[in-house]
DNA sequence: TTGTATGCGTTATCAC
DNA sequence: GTGATAACGCATACAA
């Protein structure tokens, strides 16, 4: 006989207890206190709509016991029981990033309004790997999962979630298919939409600036390299930079650019961050945008519409996407037998025209 | 007898079964592949330091059958046995404000490096109040509960908080003690900092933007009046803006300043996020920083040093800051008979001066 | 050194 | 209508 758990007495949960030492009140407080069995308990309690009817007069007993001691049912004995735990795990890359930081809003949102709440697990980096998510998903613990962004470089993560029994569905991933249910974005049809619009602006020398994003970024860069390729233009030496996805990635990326005997007329940067390091760079070099310099990012995220001037970018249907996935997950027609048979919608992001985009110099 | 949980048989989890279907393997089914008992399987891989010996052979062969069943501790088992659950709750106010992102990655962070894992709870807004936190709390499930940002205006909320056993602390709900153990920063000294550099730039015509964060920045805004005070300056008509806490906010509250027959010379913003809008509008309206108008603000969010031009700001000493609420929460000295002993840590934090600040016009 | 038995708080399956 | 009772997966007091 043990008892790890702090519990005073088989009396105890008496209104005036010590302050602040709450202490647990189960089933079997409520029945005594209401001289009905546990079970009658739970059948009131558990909400199960009406397995058994129940006397109006044995119900509201129970109820008032309850709120009286103040009951709260233990999620992790309901979770133990095969109930589901109403918990939505949710892993990200990188917080700090604002679009991500959206994104979780959305979930947290989509989630709430279905009653479900939010885990979130951060995988933060490389080294930390799923070490920081092991809990989260050997738990099953949570009823479904839910990844945002590429992880990819983590390849015992993805194995992990693979393997799981819950449903997981990967976000901006990228959409390469790799075991995992997935909702992505265009980013192809993103990035030749704003190749488009600086074409039509005159822009030839367009550079890029990839990031870290992995998957997402990489079709984005593919899509840039295509798109001038339809036009006819070479990637010039040093138009495509690679940055971590900082403003100072940004930054440092243009910086190098201007080194270059043909400058770009206009960047591409491959995440609205990126752009708002190049945009402050240009600034820092004297370097007038549109006029001088046209820039992109892609997310559309808060800021960018206040930016120094403010940005023309991709806009990304967070809310939709999130929706989408949060209904994989959770009325989920995600059928464990055949994964090839999962849905992988994919959403068009829309171009928003601001202030960073102009004429090309000289056309 | 019911069994809610998908089970092919006793003898599953063998190596190739459904893909995407594994199932549930328990400590039983370690036990029969090995030979012991389910308990002698629990000593092994429960991570007891020594709680009694265990010969090295079993060990060994219970381990390797672990492994190859692919065996996963079920946390809500162990939490109902009353052991930690190892997560940390989080309940943020807005996660996309940039500086709560930036703090939920250094709780994240520090709680990994203590194995910890984060829930994180959404108290987006007023409307959904404890509902998104519900499962959260009453949950119990956690070990310890992190509170990021002020509550107060979420009564229901704090009194749960209260009421509830396990350890809970505050972070950034400012500083008036209402029976939680809080960390906080010294608002005060902040704002005290910036107009005294502000001052001695020269500048007396000194406005305030207001947020939405409530309790930090009801001290701010207090500082601010205090500030002025003590240099014999009243707070003139319009220079105290309130805003929402989203550049839009900041935008429209310099706006109505320029309204004013007295402009300001310097705006003081309390969250960067705020001025990121002033600059913004500033801009918008031919106005130069710092030339004709200097502006600040507090957080130091990592877009503050890529604004344009780069921003005069309050660092806030995140890492620290958490890493003591953490201590708090799990080195725990929080000793529930007696809250008025908590330890209330107040950090300082530190004035950094970048381009958005310059000498006050015609001084 | 290992096995047996018990209980954590629930839900679900029986009887009554 | 309601009350016993058996699990859920795990950790431990106790016996062997």
């Amino acid at each position: 006989m043990d008892r790890p758990n702090r519990r005073p007495g088989p009396s105890a949960a008496r209104t005036s207890d010590v302050p602040g030492a709450r202490v647990i009140v189960t089933m079997r407080d409520v029945a005594r206190l209401t001289g009905v069995s546990q079970s009658t308990v739970s059948r009131v309690l558990s909400g199960a709509p009406t397995a058994v009817p129940i006397a109006d007069d044995t119900r509201d007993r129970v109820v008032a016991a309850a709120r009286a001691l103040g009951y709260r049912p233990n999620p992790l004995a309901r979770g133990l029981r095969g109930m589901p735990t109403m918990l939505l795990g949710v892993i990200v890359r990188d917080i700090t990033d604002p679009f991500f930081a959206g994104a979780i809003e959305a979930v947290s949102l989509e989630a709430a309004g279905r009653g479900y709440n939010v885990v979130l697990g951060h995988a933060h980096g490389r080294a930390d790997e799923a070490i920081a998510l092991y809990g989260v998903l050997e738990a099953r613990h949570c009823d479904a999962i839910m990844m945002l962004g590429d992880m990819s470089d983590q390849p015992r993560l993805v194995d992990d979630l693979r393997g799981t029994h819950i449903p997981v569905v990967a976000l901006w991933e990228g959409s390469k298919p790799d075991g995992i249910a997935s909702v992505s974005v265009d980013n192809d049809a993103g990035i030749r939409s704003v190749m488009d619009h600086l074409i039509e602006l005159g822009h030839r020398r367009i550079a890029f600036v990839a990031g870290s994003r992995l998957g997402d970024i990489r079709e984005r860069e593919e899509a840039y390299v295509a798109a001038l390729a339809a036009i006819g233009e070479p990637v010039r030496d040093g138009y495509l930079q690679y940055a971590s996805n900082e403003p100072m990635g940004g930054s440092r990326a243009l910086g190098a650019m201007l080194e270059l005997a043909e400058r770009p007329t206009a960047v591409v940067a491959s995440t609205d961050v990126l752009a708002m390091g190049v945009l402050f760079e240009a600034n820092a070099r004297g370097i007038t945008v549109p006029d001088e310099l046209s820039v992109t990012g892609f997310d559309d995220i808060p800021l960018a519409a206040f930016s120094i001037p403010s940005l023309t970018t991709l806009r990304m249907p967070i809310r939709e996407m999130v929706a989408s996935a949060v209904a994989l997950l959770i009325d989920g027609p995600l059928d464990p037998a055949d994964p090839s048979a999962w849905p992988r919608p994919i959403f068009a992001p829309s171009l928003v025209i601001r202030a960073s985009t102009g004429p090309a110099a000289g056309a």
